[in-house]
DNA sequence: TTGTATGCGTTATCAT
DNA sequence: ATGATAACGCATACAA
């Protein structure tokens, strides 16, 4: 069925056809109604392919992420991102990628503004700055731009999609694998931040992971370290730390930046002896993976929330598609044993 | 660059460019030379879209999958590939659904031929019985039909790509969790097959599960049991193994049959006392998860293979994009605790 | 051998 | 409030 055979049903032009299908007024009701009688009963789809031909315009696509060098973890979602706007490209799909300092609200906020004064037509933003962000994403409804989040979810906050894992289910999972692994009683979480982080993602992985020993009414010594990556003494801290930790002790580290703790268990000549259970799968973490000081890595995939973000974005302004409002991403174990394979 | 330029640029007509870039003669040497070297440099890309909107075709996909009830394994692709078809319609890509029982190589080899007679646009097939895929793969390679697998590979046969989870890798990752489980060193792999099943993916699973502790040198009793659900003391042998497995205990089922035994081990009132890791989230293993007899569940995500295939086809017949040759899918692992959360 | 004209289905502009 | 029409890029029937 095409707009032409609907006009002819209803005895109308294809003009108002259009007008009705895409609400822009100035239809009687009477004939709006026939219209959409005729549209239900026909069940009426567009054909993509005209639409897309005389559209035939460029969308673009803006990307606001961290800062990144090779090895960071927001390489990857950009990695994603440049692999799915390859795909669509052919469909008027263009990226343009902004990116802020991760822990500079100043800096989020200026590259922010130029966001919007660029006018996309859609914008994919890991909203790591809550604050910020929020304020962002505000703006990005008021100017009806469609706003795609990836890595972590703005409870609250309007938006076309929100991609990522269960931090709360990851945190749970963690502490499962720990405890399979018939470690000591005593469990050390240890929160590796930078000086401004407040990050709730860290927050919910840690929630799940004591959430599991409380509902099990598992006896468990749970200890909490707090290091700063920028603190003078970290590196003191660390060896520390690392000193203290007995055979059959655990540890989980909410984060990627379990390498560093990894490298101070290493050169303690540790390795095996530890349980370690951390986050993502960056250069330094798999390094550790194969010499057997971290047990499982959490992988995020962070190619494909960049990649699925794209998608819902391209679905929802060319295709003019529902999108899927909030995607899970699978909760990823990764070992030695399947490291090669994953990555 | 469109044929419109090409034809401005020659100092001809659009008809004279259309006629050589489609060999269709009538043609002067001269003329045509020139032309050609102008799309050469030009590199000139038709839209496909004008394209499709002109031939105004609709593409066919055939899946050629086994026969299922609602629980089954093969009702899950089958979703995932309905969903798919779906978000591609309006693109003309219709689906042909052909079903084969599951062990009946005549009934696959009639079903086979007849998928052929309809010639459709592409196949998505899921290669359980081998030698008949095989021939399947090479029909498919003389008509020229993309061929797409999922659930296993066919490696020797041609195929436009192949979507599945590395069997080994899963197996090996079944390994190491049992293992850390701190579970007894005697290990039951048990093996829950139909009557005439030889299935590779199985093959591989055990070979991964056993190459885990080989590669580790652990010193592990495995015992090995086969059952055929067929046979009439089915029910009596898998009542005696549940007997047989004490405290402690480890079972590794390559295979989503396990719920079988789970129902014998629960009702003996083992459940949580004897170690058990399984593949598929079909409701009655789900159950077993839930009431805490069945430790792990690996999940090959079938939706999402039926998913991909479709998208795969979809991509190289409509967009003749290149697809990637091997997808893996993530090898996910499902517990008690974040199992509500992933299906 | 070559050029012209028409239509595919949709969108958007302009006239009525 | 509604209709007529041009345009998107390509394929092709038909005219020259």
């Amino acid at each position: 069925m095409t707009i032409k055979e609907i006009a002819e049903k209803a005895e109308v032009s294809v003009g108002t056809v259009d007008r009705v299908l895409h609400n822009r007024g100035d239809v009687s009701k009477k004939t709006r109604e026939k219209v959409l009688r005729i549209v239900q009963e026909g069940n009426y789809e567009p054909n993509l392919f005209a639409r897309q031909l005389v559209l035939n315009k460029a969308f673009t696509i803006a990307s606001l992420l961290p800062k990144h060098r090779k090895d960071d973890y927001w390489a990857y979602p950009e990695q994603g991102i440049r692999q799915s706007v390859e795909e669509v490209k052919s469909f008027g799909i263009r990226n343009q990628s902004f990116l802020f300092e991760e822990e500079n609200e100043q800096d989020f906020e200026k590259v922010a503004k130029k966001v919007l004064q660029s006018r996309p037509d859609g914008l994919l933003l890991a909203p790591v700055i809550y604050e910020k962000a929020r304020w962002l994403a505000a703006q990005c409804e008021q100017e009806r731009i469609p706003l795609v989040l990836i890595d972590s979810d703005l409870p609250g906050s309007s938006k076309l999609a929100s991609i990522g894992q269960n931090a709360y289910q990851s945190g749970k999972l963690a502490a499962k694998l720990l405890h399979f692994s018939g470690s000591n009683p005593d469990i050390c979480v240890t929160n590796i931040t930078h000086r401004n982080e407040n990050n709730d993602v860290f927050k919910q992985r840690k929630k799940g992971f004591l959430s599991y020993f409380e509902e099990h009414s598992i006896p468990v010594q749970i200890k909490e370290v707090n290091l700063k990556v920028e603190d003078g003494n970290f590196k003191k801290q660390l060896g520390k730390l690392a000193v203290a930790l007995q055979e059959g002790d655990a540890v989980f580290v909410p984060d990627s930046k379990i390498h560093w703790l990894a490298g101070e268990v290493h050169a303690q000549g540790k390795s095996g002896k530890i349980r370690m259970v951390g986050y993502d799968l960056i250069e330094k973490n798999k390094y550790y993976l194969q010499t057997n000081t971290i047990d499982f890595l959490i992988n995020q995939k962070p190619e494909l929330q960049g990649y699925l973000g794209i998608q819902s974005l391209y679905k929802f302004i060319v295709l003019k598609q529902q999108v899927q409002e909030r995607v899970f991403i699978p909760i990823e174990i990764v070992t030695k044993e399947n490291l090669e394979f994953i990555s």
